[in-house]
RNA sequence: GCGGGCGUGGCGGAAUUGGCAGACGCGCUAGACUUAGGAUCUAGUAUCUCCGAUGUGAAGGUUCAAGUCCUUUCGCCCGCACCA
């Protein structure tokens, strides 16, 4: 019977699905285990990227439940955004029934997967049985005050119609739709993930299963940065700026300042005076640079004097306060002060404006000029035109000076982060509401908790063009205060979808309880996370808000780990001709078809097989058509072998003649590289690589040794272990043979096979002899030998002694068991 | 500019703590079986001036021994980028 993979597929994608055959309740008398992909938004098809997703997570979740954990395996749909509502616009299909239709789609395509999910355990965030907890999250963050609204100047989206977290645009640019991004002021809501960032980034120590990559990307983005805060009078004014700046031992080399165009102290400063209009010029100018030219170090430094002087606290001198492009408002408190000499910015500014550059701080040996000198001096040295402080170094110095600024109440020791709070309203409708109602009386009131889920209405347009649909819903809008009873109307936000996707994990836990978003056993059983497997564009964004979504429930008491994710595994793409597939390029190849040519496990097999997981894989036809054969050489060898051992039972004896024994051999040493390969390092090509050789092996014993002469409980071990180390991969192939073979019940619930050392111990090894560090002979001694007995039997090789013969002897390096190194003159 | 990663046959990729470079697969070559082979099985396949040398982007170094460690350098990929 040849190999009809169509069949087996579904007879046992049937069975599997019929007996439940994956799913998981907590179970206090086993090990746990999560292993968890990144959840996909319901486009409708499965790519590519996907099917090696999930391929990988599902190799993890086979071969731990083999190992006798209690796997939990979930998946779920990222189910709301933009492209379900761009859908509604454009062809006039609710968004929840696009939605919906999407997930049945893709749904199908995992499971023609042979995926192991736990399928009760499905979530889709669009529901309100989901977002009805959303919602809840929001109201906790609320009440502890780490949900907010304030006016602000925030990204805006002209083509999607929306504002945008920091963490959204990506050079400038809407991360989903790649319009240019501008700026609005708007009353928008915020989580407070700044009162997070020092733990955020303390804890990101506590990640040793996180690659480097994303830690240090995440560390980059939280952006802690240790100075000072140093207060400047303004002459002619009772008033006092504040500067941030990270190196107040250059305070003596300051010889003027920059405060950020759209600062609101702006206005007062030039407001009437003649310097008034040059300065509007600029600022206007500025102001419609968009952000990307704004922040760019490539962009020239451009500023104006606004005829005002400030007083430099420390030496009483008198600097000229400039306006300029280069000093964000966003970061520290929005003004400078500039320090020609060791900053390279403020040196560029300085030479175009001919400010004089002042050296306070010279280095080792070297004699810098402020006239002369060509770029900045950022490094360190001897402080100098800084009396009393001349002399000292310039590390001593930063102490020393917040030390003396403190004590005179001139400013005070700051830390800074580049990291913003969070934006999370969005002006759309295909998101969860906003639980806040707005009452004339009360102000702003939180939906309590026994009303949830606030519900997207259903009588809405999608006409793509002003405000959300829900601000047009009359039976949404208006409601009554929850506290007082009277008129009142509702948020018409939604939330971003980051919000959904950043606890979704713990819904997994206990996703069909209706009291609780999750109960504390089963998130106290089953947390944290184990393995988390997904993209690395999520590095930032999905990472960051869930790992503080994680500490504000553990704080709140919700959650008791304070991490979310132990390990982390950020798969590469993968690449046809060298690019990434795209419609566009025109180099997609599509799973279903692959499917539908060769079978899911043919495609699972080549997928893990090609590249090591964390690597990009280029995409192969006659690979694929590779791995196809190879699971045909399977077929037929265990087929072929089958009437041989079906209702062979006993032990192996111990003296087997040598073609047995290097069978045995050879199934051992598979297990014990397949076991060490997935469980050290997920190289599942290498393990798979692994069970190639064993089935080159089998096919050597069967050429080898003739039918009468083969042994049955050898073949059979062999078989046996072939099958469960190879379940994890594929596992429809497997179930087949192993039902073949007479195994009882499922492969996928033996236990992983163990190795028997006993079995590796090989009476006869081979020995490298080198001379000079060059291999000339090998030669096949006992294993049993010492080292003394091994240098005698390498210097007994007729090549070695033809070779050293007339030469001295220098040394002789013996490593046993694997070579002997003759050194001679 | 800063940070991270990578560079090994015709190709994808292997090589624990420095210890046989090229596992495994693709491709290619030959043979067997065949009316036939784009099936299958078997054997071979780094390079060269082929009884011997040379080879892991390049050049040095450490070592009995280097793909692996050190120094310099070239190339590619990814992330961040006026954060004071």
């Amino acid at each position: 019977m040849a190999y009809n993979f169509k069949a087996i597929e579904k007879k046992r994608q049937e069975s599997w699905e019929d007996e439940k055959a994956f799913r998981v309740e907590r179970d206090e008398s086993k090990k746990k285990y999560y292993s968890l992909v990144m959840f996909p938004y319901p486009s409708g098809n499965l790519h590519m990227g996907h099917v090696r997703n999930y391929s990988i997570g599902d190799v993890v979740a086979r071969f731990k439940r083999m190992q006798g954990h209690s796997v939990l395996n979930p998946m779920g749909w990222d189910a709301f955004g933009l492209p379900a509502e761009n859908a509604a616009i454009k062809n006039g299909i609710h968004p929840d029934k696009w939605t919906c239709s999407c997930i049945d789609n893709m749904r199908n395509q995992l499971k023609s997967l042979g995926l192991s999910y736990d399928w009760d355990r499905e979530v889709a965030t669009c529901k309100p049985d989901y977002y009805k907890w959303t919602q809840w999250m929001f109201l906790q963050l609320y009440n502890q005050g780490l949900a907010y609204k304030k006016k602000s100047n925030v990204n805006w989206c002209p083509s999607c119609e929306t504002v945008l977290a920091n963490e959204q645009v990506v050079n400038g640019k809407c991360e989903r739709c790649k319009s240019e991004v501008g700026k609005k002021d708007l009353e928008q809501w915020f989580f407070r993930i700044t009162e997070y960032a020092q733990r955020l980034l303390d804890d990101i120590d506590k990640l040793k299963g996180w690659p480097e990559k994303v830690k240090i990307m995440q560390e980059n983005w939280i952006g802690r940065s240790e100075g000072a805060e140093i207060e400047f009078k303004i002459e002619g004014s009772g008033k006092c700026m504040v500067v941030y700046t990270t190196r107040p031992d250059t305070i003596f080399g300051v010889t003027y300042m920059v405060i950020a165009p759209e600062h609101p102290m702006v206005e007062e400063l030039i407001g009437g005076t003649p310097y008034e209009e040059a300065c509007r010029d600029l600022i206007n100018r500025i102001k419609h640079v968009n952000e990307i030219t704004r922040t760019s170090n490539e962009t020239e430094k451009e500023g104006v004097f606004t005829g005002r002087y400030a007083v430099n606290p420390l030496n009483g001198e008198k600097i000229p306060l400039f306006i300029a492009n280069y000093v964000l408002l966003e970061y520290g408190t929005g003004i400078v002060m500039g320090v020609p000499a060791h900053d390279q910015r403020d040196f560029e500014f300085a030479r175009k404006y001919n400010l004089p550059v002042r050296v306070v701080i010279q280095p080792e040996g070297s004699q810098m000029d402020g006239d002369s000198m060509t770029e900045a001096y950022d490094g360190e040295g001897v402080m100098v035109n800084s009396p009393p402080f001349n002399g000292i170094s310039s590390s001593e110095m930063i102490s020393k000076i917040v030390d003396y600024i403190e004590e005179n109440k001139l400013g005070k020791r700051k830390v800074n982060f580049k990291l913003r709070d969070w934006l999370i309203s969005r002006q759309r409708y295909w998101g969860a509401p906003i639980p806040i109602v707005y009452c004339q009386k009360c102000g702003i009131v939180p939906v309590p908790q026994d009303q949830l889920p606030v519900v997207l209405p259903t009588d809405v347009k999608f006409t793509g063009r002003g405000q959300s649909p829900l601000a047009a819903s009359e039976e949404f809008i208006h409601t009554e205060c929850p506290t007082c009873g009277g008129k009142a109307t509702r948020e018409t936000d939604t939330m971003d979808t980051f919000v959904c996707s950043s606890w979704y994990y713990l819904r997994y836990c206990d996703p069909t309880n209706p009291d609780e978003p999750f109960s504390s056993e089963n998130v106290g059983y089953w947390m944290p996370v184990d393995q988390y497997i997904g993209g690395v564009e999520h590095a930032i964004l999905h990472l960051l808000y869930s790992r503080f979504f994680t500490k504000a429930l553990h704080d709140m008491g919700f959650v008791p780990v304070e991490e979310p994710f132990t390990n982390l595994l950020t798969q590469g793409m993968v690449l046809k001709d060298g690019a990434k597939m795209s419609k566009s390029l025109g180099n997609v190849v599509s799973p279903e078809e692959i499917i539908d040519k060769y079978g899911a496990d043919t495609a699972r097999l080549f997928i893990l097989f090609a590249s090591p997981p964390e690597k990009d894989l280029e995409w192969s036809d006659q690979g694929v058509e590779g791995c196809y054969r190879f699971l045909n050489r399977v077929w037929r060898i265990v087929e072929e072998f089958q009437p041989l051992i079906i209702n062979v039972h006993g032990e192996i004896p111990d003296n087997l003649p040598q073609a047995d024994k290097e069978l045995r051999y050879a199934v051992h040493s598979a297990v014990k590289k397949v076991t060490d390969y997935i469980s050290e390092r997920f190289n599942f090509n290498t393990a798979i690589s692994a069970v190639m050789e064993l089935v080159n092996s089998l096919y050597y014993y069967r050429e080898k040794v003739t039918a009468e002469e083969r042994n049955p409980l050898a073949v059979k071990e062999a078989l046996e272990n072939l099958i469960t180390i190879l379940a994890p991969f594929v596992p429809h192939i497997t179930e087949e043979l192993w039902e073949l073979i007479g195994g009882k019940g499922s492969v996928h619930n033996q236990n992983w096979p163990k190795y028997d050392e006993r079995v590796l111990v090989r009476e006869e090894i081979e020995i490298v002899i080198q001379i000079n560090g060059r291999v000339k002979d090998r030669i096949s001694i006992a294993a049993g030998l010492d080292r003394e007995q091994t240098e005698k039997a390498a210097m007994e090789s007729p090549k070695v002694r033809s070779l050293i013969e007339g030469k001295s002897v220098a040394n002789i390096i013996i490593v046993p068991k694997k070579l002997v190194n003759i050194v001679v003159q």
